[in-house]
DNA sequence: CAGTGGTCTAGACCACTAT
DNA sequence: TAGTGGTCTAGACCACTGC
């Protein structure tokens, strides 16, 4: 977040206007005033505006819809290879009933390891929230999830009891804006692996690591393990820096 | 390829810009002519062109200097998650040199697997091109390949001897602009993927299979298979639709 | 310093859609 | 039918960058 030099007027205003859905002080479903007065009340022509709330839209964080107004998008449709992080809607959209079981929460400090790999800042010498657990569809193990959480970030994650709440759906919906990166790769099932899964011993799993952040801030780690021939992972790609455009 | 309705002005540029991008009609490295005779050409004003020109440079294809004019991009910078498909490039940035042995190579029929993974047409019967090889990193198998290619859309692949191309970075040359899908899941190596890769039987091995398009039409279907816990794969994702920026 | 792209405006007409 | 966003124009000024 480093460049403050001359931006251009609609870069300014897009930039306002992001911080204000981010921050959620326009939160999701907010009605936005109409185009005509927001030109007017920032003192700028209607096309300049309109460049700037199209940009918004094709970027998926507005909703615009004639005669009724531009609205905050719902956040929604993670990029095709984040669908597989919410297990919840996942598992509910094989038909099947979700469940996570939490088997283990604590207040500690990171490991060197979760440092590293959340890239959580040298001076930042607090604790961490940390969940254990297993989601299930139906009766079947369906992964097994170790988590972290910035209690920094999300403050109220130190009194929600996990056991009622899946941590995924519930940060979700606290800090619905975010961006992160995916680590993928293929192990093989240890004795506690196989055990929570029902797997044989060194069966292959799929492993995805996910750092979620905001503004340059770390908000969660998470890893996921997936019993490897029943799970796939599905990612469109575009060549240059195109859209993903939204997979239904 | 369903639309073919109402398209504004500045749509209908765009695509038909595009598509002279894609077949190679304007070549990476192309100069188009200046804003403002585009503008002229094509009877529209300078701003609708202006529309168009961003963004095509917004989306990567285009690149444009002030001064010097506007050109076609050189086709590049595979999104994040597809960056392992260059297994040439990703080898030379170990520091390694690149070596690719075929093992087979012939024309068949897609096997229906094939068939349905790729998505090949009904109506398509004629055959495909079938490879098979090993790559190397310096001494070490690095990677196993099994690939087919729609000789319809690269006629050219029947003549190269692999021996000494690699396919993937042959194809890329000839067709560089592309889109597709990967799938990836964690297998446990059999005796074959053993063998090759030089890794103990049943340790698990990350397969990536990608379906490469232009057009709607299938270009190649190749599935790589690495070992599983010297290999990742890194993919940044974004909440709503927008860009993946590049990442440097 | 000249030529290109980058930006902005004021005004206009149109398309869609809730009512 | 009325009100909103979607689009397009003609003209203008500016910033950057090769020459």
């Amino acid at each position: 977040m480093k460049p403050e030099k001359t931006r251009s007027l609609h870069e300014t205003l897009l930039h306002r206007f992001l911080t204000k859905i981010v921050t959620q002080e326009w939160p999701p479903g907010f009605q936005l005033p109409f185009e005509t007065n927001l030109a007017e009340e920032y003192g700028v022509s209607r096309m300049t505006m309109n460049k700037v709330l199209s940009e918004l839209t094709r970027q998926g964080y507005l909703v615009r819809r004639r005669k009724l107004g531009t609205f905050v998008a719902q956040p929604k449709a993670q990029s095709a290879i984040m669908e597989i992080s919410d297990i919840e809607a996942e598992v509910r959209a094989l038909g099947l009933e979700h469940r996570f079981t939490l088997t283990a929460q604590r207040l500690r400090p990171p490991t060197p390891d979760e440092r590293r790999r959340a890239i959580i800042a040298d001076g930042d010498v607090g604790e961490v929230l940390a969940l254990e657990g297993v989601h299930f569809a139906g009766a079947t193990p369906f992964c097994l999830e170790e988590r972290i959480i910035n209690p920094q970030m999300a403050p109220a994650a130190l009194d929600v009891d996990f056991n009622h709440e899946v941590p995924g759906s519930w940060l979700l919906r606290q800090i619905p804006w975010t961006l992160g990166r995916h680590t993928i790769s293929a192990i093989n099932a240890d004795r506690e692996v196989a055990r929570n899964l029902g797997l044989a011993l060194g069966e292959a799993c799929l492993r995805v690591t996910r750092r979620t952040e905001i503004s340059d801030t770390w908000v969660t780690l998470v890893s996921q393990i997936y019993p490897g021939e029943s799970h796939q992972i599905v990612s469109q790609f575009t060549p240059p820096g195109e859209d993903g455009r939204r997979a239904e």
